[in-house]
RNA sequence: GGCCUCAUCGUCUAGGGGUUAGGACACAUGGUUUUCAUCCAUGUAACCGGGGUUCGAAUCCCCGUGAGGCUACCA
């Protein structure tokens, strides 16, 4: 049974970094029929916020990695937040262990005393390697010294020499010389555990089988791997993922711009289309498919498929991807998830509209969305009022001859039954007056275009003609001759 | 500095001894469309360098170079 965790630390809110990497978790999991398990690092009580905790389950639960064990959903593993787990004493139940099997010993060197040991090293240009002062004291000195509350961090005893070695299922086997490794605090001053003696007692007790995680970790699992052998107990898989880095290549950051999935959901980026562009950061389709729904891509997942270099978040194909996820909609699909991110000024204006009219209105742009904000600069084409229209068609100058084709067109349009208002028909009285007029198709819909809508640009002409409705456009086009010069 | 990782078009990538080095985004050009967009077609564009191994290397090995990560009582 695979079982793999996603772990953040809420010291912030959900990263795109950090969404990946939760998101091959859970693929990894679905793929695999195991468990996704969600496990909150809050160890680190100045940096962890509550608020970021709900903002991060609240985001991945947005995009619909819905964990199968976590701080909501409890099992016989919990709990799932590291500072509850800690008011049971497992961590220090397990430093016990590691002091008793003699694997780690109490260090009273003072955060002076170690920054001269590091300077010293920095300074020869060697590897910082703890100098054990403290490993051999005697159990009364360090009784003593416990009893006066002198401040102490627990150490673990890192094997002084030998090759570590381990197979990382992304990039085969990674090396390290086991002298070069310090020895590494397990229990803080505070008492609270380390982030790599926490991560190994927490996946182990958790019977974790894959640990799949940013690159940035492969300079630590040197350290859990001696932990695990330290209790005896197998390692896990280990699969580090290549980093997401920003234009500059460096590790995709703040300065990079926007980083908080939050900020790409409120601009209009559907969820679909930030899976799909996520994945595809490393990961590759066998046939080289791009777009791809949740559900092939957790059927063609696999860990060997991943690439080891690291991948630039490219916002304009991420971009290209959302339109296409936008066009695919139907309307009364697409309606419903432009609904929220219609802007105010708007939504009293068009709350009036019957359903199926707004619905119709924004399908008529489905082909120039990119993002689900995009509707709040096209919108307004539709809801001008004459005053609106009265100024905006003040700027335009007409020709005597694009007069003469909206005076036809008017003509035509007012001979029209309401009822018969159609595309056809209005398709055929622009034909008409283009066989007339003679010249290309461009030459009668673009004054119709203008003195209808006062724009340049907009949906489909027809759509447009047809959901404004003969009224308004008899309304306007009597204004616009009247009143544009010619 | 030390340790670790990585290296194919501008970007994401496929290909892992013999390929006209393929696709996607972007860009350019043309076509469809009333415009913009969409859509379609075409095009420009890449194996970091040097040594090996081999009949043959983008592919395997070594050495450089470059980039990134880690180097905490952060995670």
């Amino acid at each position: 049974m695979v079982r793999v965790r996603f772990a953040p630390s809420p010291t912030g809110n959900l990263h795109i970094g950090s969404l990946r990497t939760a998101l091959f978790n859970w693929i990894f999991a679905k793929h695999n029929k195991g468990s996704y398990i969600l496990r909150i690092e809050d160890t680190d009580s100045l940096r962890s916020k509550k608020e970021y905790e709900e903002n991060i389950l609240e985001g991945l639960e947005w995009l619909g990695l819905h964990m199968d064990e976590g701080p909501e959903i409890n099992s016989k593993y919990g709990p799932y937040r590291q500072s509850e787990r800690f008011n049971t004493h497992i961590y220090s139940e397990y430093v016990e262990k590691l002091i008793n099997s003699g694997c780690a010993y109490y260090c009273f060197c003072t955060d002076e005393e170690l920054e001269l040991e590091r300077d010293a090293a920095q300074k020869k240009n060697i590897t910082y390697i703890y100098s054990r002062k403290c490993l051999n004291q005697s159990r009364e000195e360090v009784k003593k010294k416990l009893e006066s509350k002198k401040s102490y961090t627990v150490k673990f005893k890192v094997p002084q020499s030998g090759t570590l070695s381990f197979i990382d299922l992304i990039r085969s086997e990674i090396k390290f010389d086991l002298s070069l490794i310090s020895d590494f605090v397990l229990l803080k001053s505070d008492k609270t555990p380390s982030y790599n003696f926490a991560v190994v007692v927490d996946d182990m007790l958790m019977n974790i089988t894959h640990v799949i995680r940013g690159e940035d970790h492969i300079s630590n699992t040197p350290k859990q791997i001696c932990l695990y052998n330290a209790f005896k107990v197998k390692t896990p898989h280990f699969a580090h993922l290549p980093m997401i880095l920003g234009p500059d290549r460096s590790k995709l950051s703040k300065r990079h711009g926007a980083t908080s999935v939050n900020e790409y959901r409120e601009k209009g980026y559907l969820k679909e289309t930030l899976l799909n562009y996520l994945v595809l950061l490393g990961w590759s389709a066998p046939d080289n498919h791009e777009i791809l729904s949740i559900n092939e891509i957790i059927k063609l997942f696999s860990l060997d498929r991943i690439s080891r270099s690291g991948a630039i978040f490219d916002i304009t194909k991420l971009n290209w991807m959302n339109g296409q996820y936008i066009r695919k909609m139907d309307a009364a699909t697409l309606a419903d998830n432009i609904k929220p991110f219609i802007a105010k000024d708007f939504t009293d204006k068009i709350s009036a509209y019957p359903a199926e009219k707004l619905e119709r209105i924004i399908y008529s742009f489905h082909e120039k969305l990119v993002l689900l904000t995009d509707i709040n600069n096209l919108l307004p084409v539709y809801i001008y009022s004459m005053e609106d229209y009265k100024i905006m068609i003040s700027q335009f100058d007409f020709s005597s001859e694009e007069k003469d084709i909206i005076c036809s067109f008017r003509n035509e349009l007012s001979m029209v039954d309401m009822q018969d208002l159609s595309a056809a028909k209005l398709n055929n009285i622009l034909k008409n007056i283009q066989t007339s007029k003679g010249g290309g198709k461009g030459r009668v819909l673009k004054p119709v275009r203008f003195a209808c809508s006062a724009e340049k640009t907009g949906p489909d002409l027809i759509e447009f003609l047809l959901i404004t409705g003969k009224e308004t456009l008899l309304e306007r086009l009597n204004y616009c001759i009247d009143n544009t010069l010619t």
